[in-house]
DNA sequence: AATTAAACGGAGTGATGACTTCGAATATAT
DNA sequence: ATATATTCGAAGTCATCACTCCGTTTAATT
């Protein structure tokens, strides 16, 4: 592969990155623009629109798992997991606005994607059953509504207008509730 | 207003209500379909597919906001409380829209859906106060994350697929933090 | 420096969707 | 029953957006 190309690809990914993860809905052509690059550009490097969200949201889920996996490690395994969570909240805003372009665009997520996200979320049910073993969470919780309580805070953060303060004792509340007995 | 006016403009709210509630991004023609009305009447009662979204959203809204003044009256505020915060992530679980409209209702909204959103935020206020009065929840919670997550539980619920057992188990670990002292 | 194979950009194209127009139809008043 | 004022719906208009075509430019090799 030619080197500007190789330059040029990976400039449309951080510009799509950033373009969808502020509106959802904007076009191939924003992204073009944000890059430097011509549209057809865009579409030779990823033929159709839901391939390049696809790259993208894929990226975003490989550094998640990444992250969950080297947290995985921890000798503090309670730490670790809601270190986790409340990174993942943190991130939320423009990685949910990437998921949403993509729903919004094609619906049903692609294999590779999939793939990643379950990877990711095998990750952090590691985390959670460590932390869960180190007594830090609840041994009653099983992941399924942990998972749907780690996407609602999410949401719930964005929702709330990103103010830190709120966000913050949103997740206090949260996580007094994971380490009830 | 001529009666067959009033009865299409009765039709058209009830099919959009149900098209936006399937698929948030739906033309305006799947509408006008579903209501058995052509096009032109659609935009005739509501000029802007907006003004139609807007009225939709505020009878949902309408509708949460009278069942909290309902519940108000209650003579067990916790009760209460917990009940509308259940009825309300079940209800968003079934029909996504609900949701959607919250944070709609928060952000970017006209005049009057602004109006009547702020109205059920209110008497939301309201039962989450009476309630801590009660000790039914803790009082270092503030209004703003307790409405936080509101909002992310119904987030959470849909993405979890529906299930029931799940979702109930979530408000459980959801509940124990905002009853924790 | 010359060659060439690959990559580039901008001007199309076709489809979709919000909104309008206007002649036909229908409810209400006389 | 007739008149008329209002409402109806099908066929448009216009803008936007995903995606393509093709002549031009440029990176790598000799």
């Amino acid at each position: 592969m030619r080197a500007d190309a190789r330059d040029n690809r990976a400039r449309i990914m951080t510009a799509a990155d950033d373009v969808f993860g502020r509106a959802p809905g904007a076009s191939t052509d924003d992204v073009a623009r944000l890059a430097g690059v011509g549209i057809a550009t865009v579409f030779r490097h990823f033929p159709t629109k839901i391939e390049l969200l696809e790259a993208v949201l894929t990226l975003r889920l490989e550094r998640l798992r990444d992250r969950a996996l080297e947290l995985a490690g921890s000798d503090d395994p309670g730490k670790a997991f809601f270190e986790f969570f409340t990174q993942v909240v943190a991130e939320s805003a423009s990685k949910l606005a990437i998921a949403e372009a993509l729903t919004a665009s094609g619906a049903t997520a692609g294999e590779e994607v999939r793939a990643v996200g379950h990877g990711m979320r095998a990750a952090f049910d590691d985390l959670l059953t460590a932390a869960q073993k180190a007594g830090a969470v609840r041994a009653d919780a099983q992941f399924a509504e942990v998972y749907a309580l780690l996407i609602g805070a999410s949401r719930g953060a964005t929702a709330a207008g990103l103010e830190p303060d709120v966000r913050d004792r949103m997740l206090g509340i949260l996580y007094d509730g994971l380490k009830h007995s």
